[in-house]
DNA sequence: TTTAAACTCGACAAAATCGATAGAGATTAA
DNA sequence: TTAATCTCTATCGATTTTGTCGAGTTTAAA
């Protein structure tokens, strides 16, 4: 189940998206709007920012925006910055792979093998899904559809 | 991330499913052969048999039984018993939906819209995928992978 | 230069969840 | 009758989740 963290996450960087990348927005205004407490969110916008995802600018008339275009920023990025590792076992893991404690032979175990097309599916569309694509409506790129199916 | 008490039942229902349906298998074996707590393992099996997946016989020479068989039982079957619903949203569970908290709009909601593909293609593989097709190195039945996109 | 508005950052805390354990009871084969 | 086994409820400690607090720091503008 999806954390409220990485919903108010997507959620605030859906609405500077909307915002344009001209202009800071407040956290405060993100707060109201999306109606995510203002503190918690100050916590994730900090988090993406020093991930990279989005830029402040500190002081009286200060905000937030986007640091790149709304099309290079994908869903599974988001995710992975505030939620960890897409993957369902850490062994499946790419970004951040561990062995698993309770499996003795990796290429034995079935549930590794039923779960790698779990993750396979899950990555090809949130690592393809960009905030701009939501945006259009789009979950996916209309270029590769192919690709959901691993 | 799958919990352990999802991996634990998944191992348990694998390890029964090797043990065949005409001889019942001690708590304490499958504790000990899949590395499992046994008193954790006892509510797990007590949880599958009340939903039907595991008979069990008490007393001497007692223990667990698959009540069907293991091409009847799925991954998304088990997970639901031990883990509650798949979908990552509860405005997108069929099996038990309630509305999200943090989204006036369903139709409009963007994170809804993406997430609706992600449960999509879950459910693809983990209500097609059963305990048999894993145990013959099988993620899926050869005759469905179309399912695979929704 | 001062002030007010805003981000920064670390600590803290309540509640829920997870992983596990304890122990009394019920049932059954031998 | 006994020993083995499942049944069921309660509890427990650790961790994670979901926040909150407050003291900084930075900056625009008065």
């Amino acid at each position: 189940m999806l954390s409220l963290k990485a919903q108010y996450a997507l959620k605030a960087v859906i609405a500077l998206a909307r915002n344009g990348t001209d202009e800071v927005q407040l956290t405060a205004d993100i707060a109201e709007t999306q109606a995510i407490p203002k503190k918690f969110l100050e916590q994730i916008l900090l988090d993406l920012k020093h991930s990279g995802v989005v830029v402040s600018r500190r002081g009286k008339a200060g905000g937030y925006m986007l640091r790149k275009s709304p099309d290079l920023i994908t869903f599974g990025e988001i995710l992975r910055i505030v939620e960890g590792p897409l993957a369902p076992l850490p062994c499946l893991s790419r970004t951040a792979y561990r062995r698993c404690d309770t499996c003795r032979d990796e290429a034995a175990c079935e549930i590794r093998r039923v779960f790698a097309k779990v993750a396979e599916a899950n990555r090809a569309i949130l690592d393809n899904t960009t905030i701009a694509d939501c945006l259009k409506g789009q979950g996916l790129p209309e270029s590769n559809p192919a690709r959901l199916v691993g």
